[in-house]
DNA sequence: TATTGTTATACTCTATAACTATA
DNA sequence: TATAGTTATAGAGTATAACAATA
């Protein structure tokens, strides 16, 4: 125990299987809500006040373009958001929620907020502490 | 700053965008090597001295046993694992690497310990928390 | 010409259900 | 009957390449 290489490895090892655990039991926040990561990933991005171009969601996803189109598309099939064009630059195309997307995007909020997931088991100072590693690892690679 | 509830969330989304923005640029170590990050997953999990049961790396994936037939014959197509038969029960197949897989996995762990991944980039001393805050995470819930 | 979003295509991951062979 | 793994099928996510509309 102590060795810098056994610990990223022992880190590396837990984070992965953090995600294929939590994956399904606590599908970023689907609780019943038969949402994939991706699809809830984008709601909760989009905030209710400001529309999100999806040329944005892209990077942010960092994922291709037509892979959004996809995305958006199967979202607006159950109704959760719309598509709206900019205006300024016809090209482009926001996305913004409709209503019953807003309530569901409220819903996933409540549901990490109110320790119905995983991060309800560690005490509000390990909580801070995980936001300040995360941080770091986000820090320069995926810039912003 | 300082609310359970903000910290739960910012947790939440700095999880999440940790793993859309690592998918790619650490495919979980996969740099080059064109593997997906559950190919790695199992990669990594295979003991070059133990082989596993087909069921237990279902477990471990937290999926479908269909799942995982595909799985390794991706792997299997590609030489880098090999199925055999149990024999206590012929029933059961484990799967273990091959000279090609052992090799590739290696170059797996040393992506990971040499700090060309995200990992490099927090001290030894957070890594240890980091750790720490996983094994609360997966504790209960994922049970090994 | 360059850019935004779409379409067509292909591959991987994932689940469910029906099946085979063992037990 | 029950279990381990497979097959068939379907849907989501992902990427590349070619395309339309717009800039």
């Amino acid at each position: 125990m102590g060795s810098p290489h056994l610990d990223a490895c022992r880190a590396w090892q837990l984070l992965v299987k953090f995600f294929f655990a939590q994956r399904e039991h606590m599908p970023v926040g689907g609780g019943g809500l038969d949402l994939s990561p991706a699809q809830c990933y984008v709601l909760y991005l989009l905030d209710p006040e400001e529309p999100v171009p999806m040329g944005r969601l892209a990077e942010t996803l960092s994922c291709d373009a037509s892979n959004v189109t996809g995305l958006v598309d199967r979202l607006e099939t159950r109704g959760l958001v719309q598509r709206r064009s900019a205006g300024h630059d016809r090209r482009v195309k926001v996305i913004e929620l409709t209503r019953a997307g807003g309530r569901v995007r409220a819903e996933l909020q409540q549901q990490i907020a109110g320790g119905s997931c995983a991060l309800g088991k560690l005490s509000a100072a390990d909580r801070r502490t995980l936001v300040r590693l995360l941080e770091t690892l986000l820090a320069d690679a995926a810039s912003d």
